[in-house]
DNA sequence: ATGAAAGCGCTAACAA
DNA sequence: TTGTTAGCGCTTTCAT
């Protein structure tokens, strides 16, 4: 007695190209996969089954007799923030090009939303790997996960065996953008985006390279300079740049830990009628696209994120199709300066 | 013989639970599934069988056996577009919020890789429904998909039943944003993002607001002002504003047919020393986040990005829920003009 | 090179 | 309320 629904129309199914073809159930597997030989003679009668049947192979069964799902996961905190997207537009058509889809999901940078999202990835097997950007995720979450679920962590350093890890030095990096302002002959850097009450360390190792520079260029940081923010948003950008300036002795410069931080702290600054970069100058962090054609164009640190998406791709997919017990590396992906006109002038 | 390899270190089965608490495997999956009335003490003994094999439900055998993935696709010319971006952003919350995972591609909005994931998609139960997003598609490339598939069309109107097209009403919001200009005095308004040579009509749709805009006003239209590009990026924005510029006698005022193009505008303009508004008046389409942090702030057509997400999600759920043969509709989300700096000033 | 048949792990009709 | 059992449609071992 057949049970269970079916949802389509009644789809021809491999058994009935195979009746119809007059094969067995197994050669037409193996015309559709290609696993094995088949005589020419053979194929082209079970094409021509799978022609007039309109067969199309169903996906799910395959994938339970199969024991993959042929998809990969990749969370991230924000879909709507640049930087994210263009990291997914990098890694999709990567692994679609490798025959696999993606699933999307976004946490809000809630730290409990990854917690859950990792415990309900263990052994379900949703997916074959996951590429994961974690944002409030500390080290013992990660070390409670499903160790056979393939994984790929994006972002600042996780020392952790098991997993591979991509990201750029942020320190090295913060530090870069910091001596660039410093550089210029600005002595009154603020840094708008430290993260205090939050598990995130990206803003702590931001701000780590922005104490090494000042400390390169034998400069004292004025610590009310550095101005915590939730996120790492427009907003937080714009909220944080207009503290300061209320200050009676605002910044020269700003370095504003991603470049919607930047971004939103140049809208404050103009919108109080002072110039940038002539008061003060203004350095942001991702190299998103909006910052080569805003005005003024703004200054970044440059991560490829076109190779760190690939990288990433391949990556967990390494460690899917090898099955998963490669040891963990730690890849960096480079970093670069751009200086344009929030700092350069015109 | 088990001929199938498994990924996993051996996860336990349903059956192992039902061993484990002397029950069926009937009994564990009400239980699991909570499908039909469970005794209390029943239920006692397979939870405590479950935590102690930490049993995880195969998932890819539940949809085998119930017949569906739990997942929609959402398809989208590009993932780095903020509008498409903040699109997803609001999608995908909603379907986890109704049990669904989403599955993510982007075209590149290219038709012919359009076409073929219509096809892919069709009987290969990949996931319950689409939520398509086309740039290149015409009529008959959606008559010809899989009827089966639950499917929403955003975008511009698409007349055709069996399938829900959700949108904005182009043409009305396009004589908006005309009319804001011209209600400003300008006279001559130059629109840039016409598409002639696409078979996309979004921008077809836009410049038939635009004459109806100068039909209404008396304003008659000066043809070399509408600008055909290939995109709606800032790029194209930007060329196309250079243009512009380059002739003796330069427009007053612009309508990009996306913000991404009136932002590019924008930089050429005040590129080459000019004002905006008091030179060249901008307006955009969209109402991403970034225009309301530029300098100047964008004035822009807003759609309500948010509630076009969730009724997509909420439409398209309906269709694979009822068993998708619910007639097509046609739904119109709300817009309205937003006047920023770039039109009316600081 | 092809056939026969045993699963993959779950759901749900039927029966008790 | 719970057990028995037949599939879901495919892949793959074993045998020919």
């Amino acid at each position: 007695m057949p049970p269970v629904r079916r949802l389509d129309g009644g789809g021809a199914t491999l058994r009935d190209v195979a009746a119809l073809a007059g094969v067995s159930p197994r050669t037409v597997s193996n015309v559709v996969g290609g696993y094995a030989a088949v005589t020419p003679a053979t194929r082209a009668k079970v094409e021509a089954a799978i022609a007039e049947l309109g067969y199309r192979p169903n996906v799910l069964a395959r994938n339970l007799a199969y024991g993959r799902t042929g998809q990969i996961a990749v969370v991230v905190p924000y879909l709507d923030t640049p930087y994210f997207a263009e990291l997914l537009q990098a890694i999709i058509p990567r692994a679609r090009a490798r025959g696999y889809d993606v699933l999307i999901d976004q946490t809000d940078g809630d730290a409990d939303h990854e917690r859950a999202l990792l415990a309900r990835a263990a052994g379900s097997f949703r997916y074959d790997g996951l590429i994961l950007s974690p944002l409030g995720l500390v080290q013992e979450d990660l070390a409670e996960r499903d160790p056979t679920l393939p994984l790929v962590v994006l972002g600042e350093r996780r020392a952790e065996p098991g997993f591979d890890h991509i990201g750029i030095d942020d320190v090295a990096a913060a530090r870069d953008a910091t001596a660039h302002l410093l550089g210029l002959g600005r002595r009154r850097v603020a840094a708008i985006g430290e993260q205090r009450d939050r598990e995130g360390v990206a803003a702590r190792l931001r701000t780590q390279g922005y104490r090494q520079a000042h400390a390169e260029a034998g400069v004292e940081v004025d610590e009310s300079l550095v101005v915590p923010r939730p996120r790492f948003n427009r907003r937080d950008g714009y909220e944080g740049m207009v503290q300061l300036l209320e200050r009676d002795d605002p910044p020269d410069a700003v370095f504003g830990y991603s470049d919607l931080v930047a971004q939103g702290a140049v809208r404050a600054i103009l919108e109080r009628g002072l110039r940038v970069p002539e008061d003060i100058a203004v350095i942001g962090y991702d190299d998103i696209d909006e910052g080569r054609y805003s005005t003024p164009t703004l200054s970044t640190i440059s991560q490829d994120r076109g190779s760190l998406g690939t990288l990433a791709v391949d990556r967990i997919l390494a460690r899917v199709e090898s099955g998963a017990q490669v040891p963990g590396q730690e890849l960096l992906v480079e970093h670069r300066l751009v200086a344009r006109e929030s700092t350069l002038g015109r």
